[in-house]
DNA sequence: TTCCGTTGGAACGGTAGCGTTCCGCATAGA
DNA sequence: TCTATGCGGAACGCTACCGTTCCAACGGAA
C-alpha cells in the first residue's frame, strides 16, 4: 500500500532507511520507453503496461515510481525543460532571428519531438494537468524572444512600444506550422528568408 | 456477411431494390455523434460503441455503413469540406488580409473545431489516411490566400516573384498558433494589428 | 395489404489495459 | 555476512471496446 502516493515526485532519488535504493538504470528505461511509445503510439492511447514491457521492466517497477500516466508525464516533461538557457547577440534583428529560428529547427527536426510536440498540443484540452508541465518550456521560448527583441529595441530597429506577445506569435508559430503541422521542410533558404521576412513584420509592430 | 465492403462510401443515398432505405435521421445521428466523441475524447480514445449509444443507434446500424473509424472519419470529414468558397476583394493587401484572418477565425472560434483541428493534426501521422481527408480543406485555404495574393500583385503591392509558399504559412500560421495551440484570444484589435504586420511581412517578401 | 430490409437492443468471444498483489531472486548497505 | 528492499514475472478481478450475430418490431414501397 504504501505506493499509493498523493504527491508526484519520483522516489527515484530517495534514500531508504537500511538499504536498497531504486536502481537508476530501471528508471531511466522507464522514462526511455515512455517517451517512445508516447511518439508511436499518442498520449490517449499510451499503455503503461506497455512501457513496462518495452523497458524490459515489471508493472511493479513502474507503478513504484509513479501513480499514473499523467503523473508520470509530468514528472518525466519536467525533467527535459531545462535545455535551452542560450542567450545570443548576433549583431543585427535578422541575424538574432535566424539563430532563434535555427534553434526552433533543431528541436522540431527530431520525429519524436514533433510527434510528441503536436499529440501534446491536442491532449491538453482534456487533460489540463499537462499544460502545467509543459508552462516552463513556453516560458523559456518566449525569454529567448524577449531578450531578443530588447537587443533589437536597444539598436533602435523595431519601437519600444512593440507588442511582445504578438511578436513571439509571429516569430515561433510559422515555423511550427510548416514543420510540425504541415510536415514540410525547411532549408537553410527557407530559414534565411523567413528570418528577413519576420524582421520586417516585427519593424512594422508597434503598439 | 454483407456489409463488409471495401469502399468507403456509404450505403445511406442508396436506394434497395422494392423496400427500405437507410434513415437519413440515423445517419445524422451518428455523424453529429461522431464529432460530438470526436471533440470530446480525441480520434484515439474515440470509441464507434459510445458514438452508437449517444446516438440512441444500435451499433449494427453504425457498421451497416461504415465498416471501421478511419473510414467514418474520412467520409464524414469529406461531407464538411464545401463550405469556404468565398473570394473577396477589399481593396487593399490589408483589408484582404484582415478578411481572411477574421475568415479562420471564425472557424477556430467553434471549441469543438478547435479541439477536432489540434488533435486531427497530431494523429495524422499515425493515421495518414487522414491525411487524405482534410487536403481538401488545406486546398481551399491555400487557393483564398492564393487570391489574395494575386490582387496584391496586380495592385503592385507585393513582388510577382513573392513566395507564395511562405506568404501562406505567415497569414495562416500565428492565428492558428495563439487560437488552437496557446488558446489564447484574438479581439477585433489583435486581428488588425496582425492583418497590418503581416502586410508589412508580405511586401518585403521578395524570392 | 403484403413484404422486405432497416431498426434498437442484447449478446457473443476475443483482446487489452488498469491497478494491485504475490512470488522467489538479486543486490547493496550496515 | 546479514538483512531489508527493489527486482522481473506472473497472475488477479475489473472494465471497456471490437466486430459480429441474432432477434422482434417497425415502416415504406409496390
Amino acid at each position: 500500500m504504501e505506493h499509493k502516493r498523493s504527491d508526484v515526485i519520483p522516489k527515484a532519488a530517495r534514500v531508504l532507511s537500511g538499504a536498497a535504493v531504486m536502481r537508476a538504470d530501471v528508471t531511466k528505461a522507464l522514462a526511455r520507453s515512455f517517451f517512445e511509445e508516447w511518439a508511436r503510439t499518442g498520449y490517449a492511447g499510451l499503455s503503461l503496461e506497455r512501457v513496462a514491457r518495452t523497458a524490459g521492466v515489471g508493472k511493479a517497477a513502474l507503478y513504484r515510481r509513479w501513480p499514473d500516466k499523467v503523473s508520470m508525464a509530468s514528472d518525466l516533461l519536467s525533467q527535459v525543460g531545462l535545455t535551452m538557457t542560450d542567450v545570443e547577440e548576433h549583431g543585427s534583428l535578422e541575424a538574432d532571428l535566424q539563430a532563434v529560428l535555427l534553434a526552433i529547427r533543431r528541436v522540431l527536426r527530431h520525429p519524436k519531438v514533433r510527434r510528441i510536440l503536436t499529440d501534446l498540443h491536442g491532449e491538453i484540452e482534456r487533460t489540463p494537468a499537462l499544460e502545467l508541465a509543459i508552462r516552463p518550456f513556453q516560458r523559456a521560448r518566449r525569454e529567448r524572444i524577449n531578450g531578443l527583441i530588447d537587443r533589437a529595441i536597444e539598436r533602435r530597429e523595431v519601437s519600444p512600444s512593440v507588442d511582445r506577445e504578438m511578436a513571439a506569435d509571429l516569430i515561433a508559430a510559422p515555423l511550427y506550422w510548416r514543420i510540425a503541422v504541415l510536415g514540410g521542410r525547411s532549408d537553410r533558404a527557407y530559414i534565411e528568408r523567413l528570418a528577413r521576412i519576420t524582421g520586417a513584420a516585427l519593424r512594422a509592430n508597434q503598439a
